[in-house]
DNA sequence: TCTCCTCAGTTCTACTGTCT
DNA sequence: AGACAGTAGAACTGAGGAGA
């Protein structure tokens, strides 16, 4: 169901004007709103149907909110109940698996990155990079997806971050900490070989350079003898 | 320039749950 | 019951910004 068509009709009235501002709420936040509920369910179309389950719910009870925190704030609430919610249905056992196979090919909602048309090798680079990492933080536990996706990709600070997962700051930093290490260690494996390959230097640079130091060397030797 | 404050990163310790 | 792993929280450290 489109998400436009779900917000009017319910409850009371809602005003053409009211229409107009869910729809600019919804532009400004989807990305963000669409990433968490990404990261807590794992699989796109889940995300799409959090999403739009979570928009409804809020602007039908949108007079409940009372401003003591952001909307966006108050939105990401709203998208990890319902994200959690739906996990805990465990209605996505199998679908999961099937999209799993699409999940990589089909991106919905992309990192941002900065598009490189004059140099398409580039722009591959960061895009294989980007599923590293998107594979990276797929893996990760759940408790520790939710904080790394909510306070590095969404560059919420550490209160906020507790403060959306009910969780202490403290906790917040130490999760963040293991999962940054985690991260690390998939992409080392991943990638730990290459970085063998990265800076080359060997072959003829290697022997061009040893060559000058030694050419230096010689040349220097009559007067540089002792000290 | 120095001091103070805030925030973030990291480490350590205690606690809790699970497995054998 | 003991060993082990995972987790939370406290404490420490460092960086950066603001103000005197």
């Amino acid at each position: 169901m489109p998400i436009a068509d779900a917000v009017p009709t319910r409850k009371r009235e809602t005003s053409p004007q009211d229409i107009e501002a869910f729809r600019v709420i919804m532009q400004t936040h989807n990305r963000k709103l669409y990433r968490i509920a990404r990261s807590i369910v794992q699989n796109n179309s889940d995300a799409e149907d959090v999403l739009q389950e979570a928009y409804v719910r809020a602007f039908t009870h949108f007079s409940e909110f009372r401003g003591d925190s952001a909307i966006s704030t108050w939105l990401s609430r709203i998208v990890i109940n319902e994200a959690l919610g739906r996990l805990r249905q465990g209605r996505r056992r199998k679908r999961l698996t099937e999209d799993m196979m699409q999940t990589h090919q089909a991106e919905i909602i992309a990192f941002p990155r900065n598009a490189d048309t004059d140099n398409p090798e580039k722009t591959m680079a960061q895009r294989q990079i980007l599923d590293l990492v998107e594979k990276a933080t797929d893996q990760l536990p759940d408790i520790y997806r939710a904080v790394f996706v909510t306070r590095v990709i969404e560059g919420l600070s550490n209160e906020e971050t507790a403060d959306l997962l009910a969780l202490r700051p403290e906790t917040v930093r130490t999760r963040l900490f293991r999962a940054r290490h985690l991260i690390k260690e998939q992409l080392e494996r991943q990638i730990g070989p290459l970085l063998l390959d990265a800076f080359p230097f060997a072959g003829k640079r290697c022997e061009r350079l040893t060559e000058a130091v030694l050419a230096r060397i010689s040349q220097q030797e009559p007067e540089g003898g002792d000290r």
